[in-house]
DNA sequence: AAAAAAG
C-alpha cells in the first residue's frame, strides 16, 4: 500500500514525498479511507504509531478545496506542548498547499492572549487547542465554528483523566451538529464509550493501539529501596549509551528535588513540568531538541505525544501511577525505528503499581541486580501476602539485586530490537490481541532461586492461575 | 494517588 492508494490530491502527494513519507502506517492504512468516505471514526491508538497524520492527511485534502474563510477543523489535545506539535506537523504539510494552523493554548501572558486573537481575526483552516483556553475564546466571541467541518479529539483518555469531560461537552455545544467527528485514544474505557455515544454518529471503529511498548525498547527494572535510588541512577546513566535522556518522576516535588541535585552535580539538565512559566516550558523543549541540553527531568506532562529524536534512554525514577502512563513514558525513547533503553526504579511502596504494569503490557520485566556500590535491595514481591509473623519466605536467596550475582549482567543493552528481553517472559508475540485479561491472583515465581535474574521462573507463575476465577 | 488545564 502507497498514498497514491487513498486518491490524494496531487499536492499533497508531493508534499508527502518531498517529506519522506513513503508508506502508511497501519493506523493510516484503516483510518484514512474511512475519513476520506467522511465517516465519524472511533480509533483506538497510541502516539507513536502515525497517529496524527492519519486524520491529519485526509482532513487537509479536504481542506484545499474548502473555502478558506472558515474555521473549518478543530483539533482538541489534553497539554500544550501536544497542541504545538500537532501544530507544527501540520504547518510541515501546509507548507505546501496553502492551509493555515493556530495552535491555541493558555499559559503566557497577555501578549499570547492578544496574538491568538489576532491569528484568529486573520483566519485559519485549522485550530489545535487546549480546551480551557479554547473555552474562553468561545465566551469571548472570538472564535467562530459556524461552519466547522471537522472534530477530532486527540489522546480523548487523557483528557477525561483530567476533567475536561464537561469541557469537552461545553465546547461542543458551539460546533455544528453536521460535521465529522475523530476520537482517538490510548484505551477505550466506559466514559470513552459514553463520550462517543454522545458526540458521534454511527462511528466506525478501529483497533490499533494494543497497549505495547514498541519492539525496539528494552525495559529493564531495578527493586531498590529509596535511599538506592541515587547510586542506581548514576549506574544506569553511565552504563547504558545515551545521547539525550529523560528521567520521569511522578511528582512535581521530586522534579523539582532531583532537579536541584543535577544542578549541584554540574548536569546538563532541565526540569520540566506545570509549575513553569509556558515561555520556559517551551524554551526547555526547545533546547532539548537542538540538544543543546541533553537530560530532561519531567512529570507526565512529558509522558504524552512528545517526540524527539534521539532519546535512547527513559529513566522511572519512580512507577507512574497510571499503568498507561508507564507505556507513554517509555514510549519517549525508539522512536521512529530506532531502539531504546528504559529503566524503572521500583522501590516497596511501588511494587504492586508496577505489577500491574506488567499485567497490562502482559510481559515480565527484567529485574537487574543491583550495582555493588548500592548495595543490596528488597525482593520482588508484589503480591505479597500478609504473612503470620516470623516465617514466611523471608529473603532466603530472593534478592534480585543478590550480592556478586552479577555475571554477565552488562550486555543487557544495546540488544537488537526483536529479543528485547533476551527471554522467553515477552509472551507477546501474538498480534497483540487482548483476549488475557486475567489477573493472577496468587503469588508470582518471583525471583526466587537467584539464577539467572533475565528469566527467574516467572513463567511458571503465570500458568497457575487459569483456576483462579 | 498524581498531573494537567483558564486566570
Amino acid at each position: 500500500m502507497t498514498f497514491e492508494d487513498f486518491n490524494f490530491d496531487e499536492k499533497l502527494l508531493d508534499g508527502l514525498s518531498s517529506m519522506g513519507y513513503t508508506k502508511p502506517t497501519p493506523i493510516q492504512g484503516q483510518a484514512i479511507p474511512m475519513i476520506l468516505e467522511n465517516h465519524d471514526l472511533i480509533a483506538c491508538a497510541q502516539t507513536g504509531t502515525g497517529k496524527t497524520a492519519a486524520y491529519i492527511l485526509p482532513i487537509l485534502n479536504k481542506v484545499l478545496h474548502a473555502d478558506h474563510r472558515h474555521l473549518n477543523t478543530l483539533v482538541i489535545a489534553p497539554t500544550r506542548e501536544l497542541a504545538q506539535q500537532i501544530d507544527q506537523q501540520i504547518e510541515g504539510f501546509a507548507y505546501f498547499l496553502g492551509v493555515s494552523s493556530i495552535p491555541v493554548y493558555g499559559g503566557g501572558d497577555g501578549a499570547t492572549w492578544d496574538q491568538q486573537r489576532k491569528a484568529l481575526e486573520q483566519g485559519a483552516d485549522i485550530i489545535i487547542a487546549t480546551p480551557g483556553r479554547l473555552i474562553a475564546l468561545l465566551a469571548a466571541g472570538t472564535i467562530k465554528f459556524d461552519h466547522l467541518e471537522h472534530l477530532v479529539l486527540d489522546e480523548a483518555d487523557r483528557m477525561l483523566d483530567m476533567g475536561f469531560y464537561d469541557d469537552i461537552v461545553k465546547i461542543i455545544n458551539y460546533l455544528p451538529k453536521k460535521r465529522q467527528t475523530l476520537l482517538f485514544s490510548a484505551t477505550m474505557p466506559p466514559k470513552i464509550r459514553m463520550l462517543a455515544n454522545k458526540i458521534l454518529t454511527e462511528p466506525k471503529e478501529i483497533n490499533i493501539a494494543i497497549a505495547k511498548p514498541a519492539a525496539g525498547i528494552l525495559q529493564q527494572a531495578y527493586v531498590v529501596h529509596d535511599a538506592q535510588k541515587g547510586a542506581v541512577l548514576k549506574h544506569v546513566l553511565k552504563t547504558v549509551p545515551w545521547k539525550s535522556v529523560i528521567i520521569f518522576a511522578s511528582t512535581k516535588e521530586t522534579v523539582k528535588k532531583l532537579d536541584v541535585v543535577f544542578q549541584k552535580g554540574g548536569l546538563n539538565a532541565r526540569a520540566f513540568h506545570s509549575d513553569l512559566e509556558q515561555q520556559e516550558r517551551e524554551e526547555i523543549l526547545r533546547a532539548f531538541k537542538n540538544k543543546q541540553v541533553n537530560m530532561l527531568i519531567g512529570t507526565d506532562v512529558l509522558s504524552r505525544g512528545i517526540d524527539v529524536e534521539g532519546i535512547s534512554l527513559v529513566i522511572n525514577w519512580d512507577v507512574p501511577p497510571d499503568p498507561e502512563d508507564y507505556v507513554h513514558r517509555i514510549g519517549r525513547t525508539a522512536r521512529a525505528e530506532t531502539t531504546g533503553t528504559a529503566v524503572t526504579l521500583i522501590n516497596e511502596r511501588d511494587q504492586r503499581k508496577f505489577y500491574s504494569i506488567e499485567t497490562l503490557i502482559d510481559s515480565v520485566i527484567p529485574k537487574l541486580p543491583l550495582p555493588p556500590e548500592a548495595g543490596e535491595g528488597p525482593a520482588y514481591e508484589p503480591q505479597k501476602k500478609k504473612n503470620i509473623s516470623g516465617h514466611g519466605r523471608g529473603g532466603g536467596g530472593g534478592r534480585p539485586g543478590g550480592g556478586g550475582r552479577r555475571g554477565g549482567q552488562g550486555q543487557g543493552h544495546g540488544r537488537p530490537r526483536g529479543e528485547a528481553n533476551g527471554n522467553g517472559a515477552n509472551a507477546n508475540a501474538n498480534g497483540g490481541e487482548k483476549s488475557d485479561r486475567r489477573r493472577p491472583k496468587r503469588r508470582r515465581g518471583g525471583n526466587r532461586g537467584g539464577g539467572d535474574n533475565r528469566n527467574t521462573g516467572n513463567a511458571g507463575g503465570n500458568t497457575e492461575n487459569k483456576g483462579a476465577a
